[in-house]
DNA sequence: AACGGCTCTGTCG
DNA sequence: CGACAGAGCCGTT
């Protein structure tokens, strides 16, 4: 039995939370006119009310209604709140705590241009394999130097995700291997081992103009978005907010590298390449920190 | 040369 | 208000 088999056996109710949530958040973007309650919800999903209450609170922290709210437009402009932004100026570099990241996870970086990592040698050696996320599986890739690539995908599409990475580090050597990913995905998905003393090692792969847009998002707190503009301006290039959203896309490192608090300047979400839905859950779920 | 996870402005309901 | 063009902007491919 593969390792993908292997997973989906051991799957934990917490692993299932999030099909559940996908499909109210679905629901919802869809039918959001008729404003739903709970209870229709539940009838749609088959499922007592009782029980999808039980199912969100477990998974976000916040009951279902406070998620609903947490992921309209009215609170992503709060999110994007322009006064106090000099979040965007301190800085984030190993460990420091600043009281705004006393809460998140700490980071430290180490930037690799294409160029640089080509010239080591015959490429780099990347090891992956999904896990259990509440977002549904996530893909995870190391290298000796720290978590290189993390990935979503729904089940039955892990294929399609494995190829969208593998692809974007044509001469790297990919193994898989669960063991090594393992404590990645526990330090990264349990908010309990977030404040852990060590950083986590992240390593950037891009070129410098993406380099600059990735440093950028990794300074958004937790609870906090910005606009693309936003980050346009940190890094000096008030005019490119166009390029900003591409890079954006681009980002190795979902989740970790916070692009889902990448937002438009109206709080409209816009866009997430692992799907838009998605990418309200994420934030649906960060809100329940607050 | 074309294409985006953008934004701003102008128009029409 | 909200939806929809049109027009600049800019790093990738």
């Amino acid at each position: 039995m593969n390792a993908i088999a292997q997973l989906k056996k051991d799957i934990t109710p917490e692993g299932q939370d999030y099909e559940t949530v996908r499909e109210v958040i679905e629901l919802i973007t869809e039918e959001y006119r008729d404003q739903p309650s709970l209870e229709m919800l539940a009838e749609r999903l088959g499922q007592s009310p009782t029980q999808l209450q039980k199912t969100f609170t477990r998974w976000a922290g916040l009951s279902p209604k406070a998620f609903l709210q947490a992921v309209t437009l009215d609170h992503a402009k709060r999110l994007l709140r322009k006064e106090d932004l000099p979040l965007l100026e301190t800085s984030f570099e190993v460990g420091l705590s600043g009281p705004s990241r006393l809460h998140d996870l700490f980071v430290t970086h180490e930037a690799m241009s294409p160029g640089e990592w080509k010239a080591k040698g015959s490429g780099l050696v990347m090891r992956y394999a999904f896990h259990i996320s509440p977002f549904g599986l996530a893909l995870i890739m190391v290298t000796d130097r720290g978590l290189a690539g993390l990935a979503f995908s729904d089940s039955g599409d892990e294929k399609a995700c494995l190829a969208d990475m593998t692809c974007r580090w044509p001469n790297a050597q990919f193994i898989e291997d669960p063991q090594a990913t393992a404590p990645y995905a526990a330090r990264i998905f349990e908010r309990s081992n977030w404040s852990s003393d060590q950083p986590l090692r992240v390593v950037l792969i891009g070129s410098d103009f993406q380099l600059r847009v990735w440093e950028s998002l990794l300074k958004i707190p937790m609870g906090r978005a910005v606009s693309y503009s936003d980050i346009a301006r940190d890094i000096g290039q008030p005019t490119a907010m166009r390029a900003v959203g591409a890079a954006v896309g681009r980002n190795p490192i979902s989740f970790v590298v916070p692009c889902h608090r990448a937002l438009g300047k109206n709080g409209q979400l816009t866009g997430y390449h692992w799907g838009l839905t998605r990418k309200r859950a994420i934030l649906g779920w960060e809100s329940g920190d607050a």
